[in-house]
DNA sequence: CGCTCGTTTGACTTTCCTCAAATTGCGTGG
DNA sequence: CCACGCAATTTGAGGAAAGTCAAACGAGCG
């Protein structure tokens, strides 16, 4: 494999506070790999074998129930660690990955966590800041599911897509990834059909614009006051 | 104030993997407080002076919505931490913690966090442990507020409370302290209404009985059945 | 050019919330 | 010890939000 470059991966968040000379060694046994679109970085109920920093793509992390329904648990942006089960006391990946484009991370064995953590303090401390913020995200999550309606929820869902992979365009920003209405509804807790009528609803009013598997937000203003529940209704 | 009983505290799972010297050193920088019921032990958005122990009570951890709504993120058990902002990267509280009952707790000055994180791995590994756990935790409640109905949540809701707090009396499983239906409403999204009506039922079939402030479970196997939606609908 | 899959839309149903009103349990002060 | 009053609870009626299902449409790929 080529070597990687140093410059993309310096200045993340995960690293921190390494010396170069740390951070060489870090990446050093790493593995650099491809995902193509649509296919799994990891599966539910695995056996954790690595975890994983994207640097290109997007992925996304999707929990299922039992009876087979799925829910997204968040989408991974390049910078982000993944799969990092062992922070979290498992050895098995607790959710569902899945390439949403054609995705390149590295990979190391998880059996190195362990040695990372001790061996190089700072990154260990900044993978558990990691792990403490999605604690708050999920308690987000939970406030919102627990207080908000469908609408809210939605608006809320394609905010912070926007602020995660949003790209200008002339019409508006483009969520830039292929994301379907059942995607966004797996989202937020609803129905490809609610979310649907939603978009459609804002479509007229110029809020969004749709397409195939394509969202473009238009005025992330208003948006931001349906999601907080400001917005006067119809 | 009196000198603390140890065997209350060595064998709890924070403390697992410390010598008794170093627990000693830990615990003797703590000073152990009473809180009265229903007074606050921190407050959301308050500066984060100090984490917390519980040794006996319970706790309740509330978030308030900006318009006023309030959504328990969970109940906190004797041998449980509480208020481990730092641990989360935080400065502040994230939330409201309620003693539910006269509680007994240690604190320790939250500036004394990275020292000990640092000094004892085995507490710090321990404590990350339970951030950990506690996303998991949030996890499955966001997907059970996205795929589930009210009905089962409740269900959910009070098997969880049974496991944590449950106290064996002769007519049932009581849930050992003061518990309102709009509390459970506030741990499940619902309202109390909709408890009530949910609680009324199930006393009727005797899988439950209701009293003021007061659940006893009857009949855990059929609250069981109702949360896992294997129940037949009447 | 046709087929597949995502999307839209309508009609209908269900679940759950909202609000009002009555009722009950329990602690407190007379 | 009892009555009062507060707060929690119950219950009903009505309505709103969102889910279900069916059907048709349309975009993009091979």
């Amino acid at each position: 494999m080529g070597s990687l470059d140093p410059s993309l991966i310096s200045g993340l968040p995960v690293f921190e506070g390494l010396s170069p000379t740390d951070l060489d060694r870090i990446v050093g046994q790493a593995r650099s790999l491809r995902i193509a679109r649509d296919q799994p970085v990891f599966e539910q109920e695995q056996e954790a074998h690595s975890f994983f920093l994207l640097l290109d793509g997007h992925v996304r992390v999707v929990k299922s129930t039992p009876d087979g329904q799925e829910v997204t648990v968040r989408y991974i942006s390049p910078g982000e660690l993944m799969g990092i089960a062992h922070a979290l006391g498992r050895t098995t990946y607790p959710a569902n990955a899945m390439a949403a484009v054609d995705c390149v991370a590295l990979a190391w064995p998880s059996r190195l966590w362990p040695a990372f953590a001790a061996d190089y303090p700072s990154f260990g401390a900044n993978t558990y800041k990691v792990v403490g913020s999605r604690l708050q995200e999920a308690h987000s999550r939970v406030i919102e599911l627990a207080t908000e309606q469908v609408e809210q929820r939605v608006a809320h869902a394609l905010l912070k897509l926007v602020n995660q992979a949003g790209k200008k365009t002339e019409e508006g920003i483009l969520i830039d990834f292929p994301i379907t209405r059942q995607n966004i509804a797996e989202m937020t807790g609803t129905t490809l059909f609610t979310v649907s009528r939603l978009l459609s609803a804002w479509e007229d009013l110029n809020f969004v614009k749709g397409g195939r598997q394509k969202v473009t937000v238009v005025a992330p203003h208003q948006l931001l006051l349906i999601a907080e529940g400001r917005a006067r209704k119809s």
